[in-house]
DNA sequence: TCCATTTACTAACCATTGGTCAGTAAATTA
DNA sequence: TAATTTACTGACCAATGGTTAGTAAATGGA
């Protein structure tokens, strides 16, 4: 039956034409500014016609959220492979994501809208559960790295592994959020440059999860 | 001429009832879901009247940030005058960002928005400007606290001053921002305790800053 | 007191939006 | 060749942010 399979091919191949076309839209006027209609326009579709693909503006959403991951991760992965030893496998983790953010803004963006964005995405779609699995499989992955550092003295041992990967998420990402959106003024407002402030963010950050 | 002097007081008046209903309606849907419409039906007025008080919504919107950001100021006042020395004063500064967020989740919530989304605000506006010089007078005292923390051997001699206080505004923002949307979950998904949570978060910010 | 003007307000409207549905033309199947 | 399925769309709907033309009452001057 070389038919169907076909047909499945190009439905997804659509699927992929629609995300494009999204993301061109999304990423030049933002969620709130974007429009369907435009999205449609852009996919060479009628508006309808998305809505066989996408169940809402939120899901097609979603759908470049799971791109943005992917980078984020794929990213993280060559610099952890690179780094030689705990101490450098936690350093380029967050360097990496640091690098994301400034690769990527776009895709850095869009994550974080939908982090911070209650969504009415289902929780049982197959995209909600392969996102969260994912998300599961780096976190345990940071969890035991941290374990290491403790273990190897690297890392203070009253810092819970759990709590401080997630603080170091939650702080992170919230700090390059305010990043991107303050990034143009940094120089010419509180003249600082950016280099100087990621360095000492990193500095912080470090000193203080370091045993001294 | 007591007229004019009434009709200017009616007026104030009325925009802080227009403010008062916005804040409910902004507070229980949030500001993609909350409209115009429905803030006039509890302001008691219709739509077209609130135009005559507001030029937007996103000032409408800006109009509870500027509350939001009365209610912060006066908490870090309470706090620091309380504090009865540098360090006291750093932390107390800290924790009572933090208790800004416990207290009033939806002022901070709105504050946040408005920082990380690009609003339509006019910034010649009354509003705007005073907005900006109050922040701008809070950021230097803060500053001029970690020059005196420098000086008092307190806080490394190697962190500048205007970085670490723009550092430490993004990531704590960012932190509370994240923390405000995860809180929920914390302890379902993660067997986290708050307390757990912002102590570690404390110690790793602090440790950091803090000469070794 | 009478009349012109200003003030405070609104009903009705507009363009755009996310989302739906009845219907169609072409490909597939039997 | 006829029936069915597939992929798609035009036309529609309700709700939204924002505008406009107009009204009724308060005010001020004669």
């Amino acid at each position: 039956m070389g038919i169907a399979e076909r047909k499945e091919r190009e439905k997804e191949r659509r699927k992929k034409e629609i995300i494009n076309a999204a993301e061109k839209v999304f990423f030049k006027l933002g969620f709130d500014y974007a429009s369907v209609e435009k999205v449609a326009e852009k996919a060479e579709l009628s508006k309808a016609t998305l809505y066989l693909y996408f169940k809402s503006k939120d899901e097609l959403y979603f759908a470049i959220c799971m791109r943005a991951q992917e980078k984020m991760y794929k990213l993280i992965d060559e610099a952890l492979s690179e780094a030689k030893n705990t101490v450098e496998k936690i350093e380029s983790l967050f360097y990496s994501i640091v690098e994301f953010q400034k690769l990527y803004p776009d895709y850095f963006r869009t994550m974080f809208h939908f982090q911070t964005h209650p969504m009415a995405i289902d929780p049982d779609s197959e995209m909600a559960i392969e996102n969260k699995k994912i998300d599961q499989i780096y976190i345990n992955h940071w969890i035991t790295l941290v374990e290491k550092g403790k273990k190897e003295g690297i890392i203070r041992k009253d810092l819970d592994p759990v709590t401080t990967v997630l603080i170091f998420w939650m702080q992170l990402s919230g700090f390059l959020k305010m990043y991107s959106v303050l990034q143009s003024e940094l120089d010419k407002k509180f003249h600082i440059s950016e280099e100087r402030l990621l360095k000492d963010y990193f500095k912080i950050i470090f000193d203080g999860i370091k045993t001294t």
